[in-house]
DNA sequence: GTCTATAGCAGGATAGAC
DNA sequence: GTCTATCCTGCTATAGAC
């Protein structure tokens, strides 16, 4: 491991580190002396690869949060085939699944998270990218899966207040850990975010209006 | 309301616009210069009120978050008393709306989240406050009301994971407005509102496995 | 209680050697 | 590409006059 990390180049360590450090403690909070530190590169490396602390910033959701939240989509999917004629219950389980307890490590999924928490706050240009590269399409897909399962035509934006609202649940249990811990007791282990699954399963497919028969098993 | 302001003690323009600053950009990219030149007062006064920025920080949530917060909590109870045998229908009524078009202004409430969402994403020592102070008893309370209405019975942490859950969307459309308005195409006026609480009313009813006919009118 | 002035330090960014 | 050295700005916090 820090093998590896000295062979890779300069910029990726130190996108590495910076995606680490700005989810931890957010754009304001962390120095480039502090990123360039962890990376074991020299200060103006950063103004070298980048330009400027911002733009270091930017792309580290286009060269790291990207690609990640594809692999979470991927891993959605594939979760999905796996089913021949897969239920309401299949497709809701194949998301939160995949959001809580999917491809990513549990530190990987909670940078992930922190870093999309802090620009629905708080947007920057960041947003834009995570919007509208990833969560827009993404959530347009959804819609299009999710309306045949549907008991009543849907216009688009009861569809979206639907989807944003599973989206919320999955994303509030994967960036207020902290906050989730404190109020259940619960410490997150493997039994808590299956649990957390079960629950987001029931409770959702349940929110769609879909009764337990209907939604299958 | 100019007038108004500067009649105010030092003190308590501070706090305010410390809270609409910190909530805007968060504690790290507020200075206290900011701060003080919005309250219309030297940039000693923080140090002299508060004795360092941190304080400060914990201050608005003491004064100011934790009084609103209990300002929703009235109002939901409001709502709810104003029903004589509430159906569970009614009493997520009442929680979806004190919380998306309650007591507070559009501004105050979006203060109010963004503040918590900050916390939530990385806590800080303001985090105890707000979950010690309010949340885990309101969510207490609102545990026993639940309770009486499910059709099974819950233990302590299934009960948590559905009030989270139940609150995790309500806190994602306060906070994520960008995101909400970018995604589903509305702005945030009335009219959205209504249709806000409106779906979190059916969604989550249905989530915690109630069915329509059962859930009352 | 409120001000000015300033200490003392950390920040981002850059110039220029290697 | 990577380094050192440095500029300059802005920060928090405090001392001390009023």
């Amino acid at each position: 491991m820090a093998k590896k990390d000295r062979d890779k180049f300069v910029k990726e360590r130190i996108l590495d580190k910076a995606e680490e450090l700005f989810s931890q403690k957010g754009f304001y909070a962390v120095s480039v002396r502090q990123i360039t530190t962890a990376a074991n590169c020299n200060l103006a490396a950063v103004n070298y690869h980048f330009g400027k602390k911002e733009n270091l910033y930017l792309e580290v959701f286009r060269s790291r949060w990207v690609p990640r939240a594809r692999r979470v989509h991927e891993c959605f999917k594939q979760n999905l085939a796996e089913k021949d004629s897969p239920s309401l219950k299949d497709l809701v389980y194949a998301l939160a699944e995949a959001y809580i307890d999917g491809p990513l490590s549990d530190e990987a999924r909670e940078r992930h998270h922190q870093l999309m928490a802090r620009e629905l706050a708080k947007p920057t240009g960041a947003l834009e990218i995570v919007i509208g590269e990833v969560q827009q399409p993404f959530f347009k897909e959804l819609g299009n899966l999710l309306s045949d399962y549907l008991p009543e035509k849907n216009d688009e934006v009861s569809l979206s207040l639907k989807i944003l609202s599973i989206f919320a649940i999955v994303h509030y249990f994967n960036f207020a850990r902290e906050g989730v811990a404190h109020v259940t007791g619960c410490e997150y282990g493997q039994n808590f975010k299956n649990r957390v699954v079960e629950h987001i399963v029931e409770f959702c497919t349940a929110g769609l209006g879909i009764t337990k028969q209907e939604a299958g098993n």
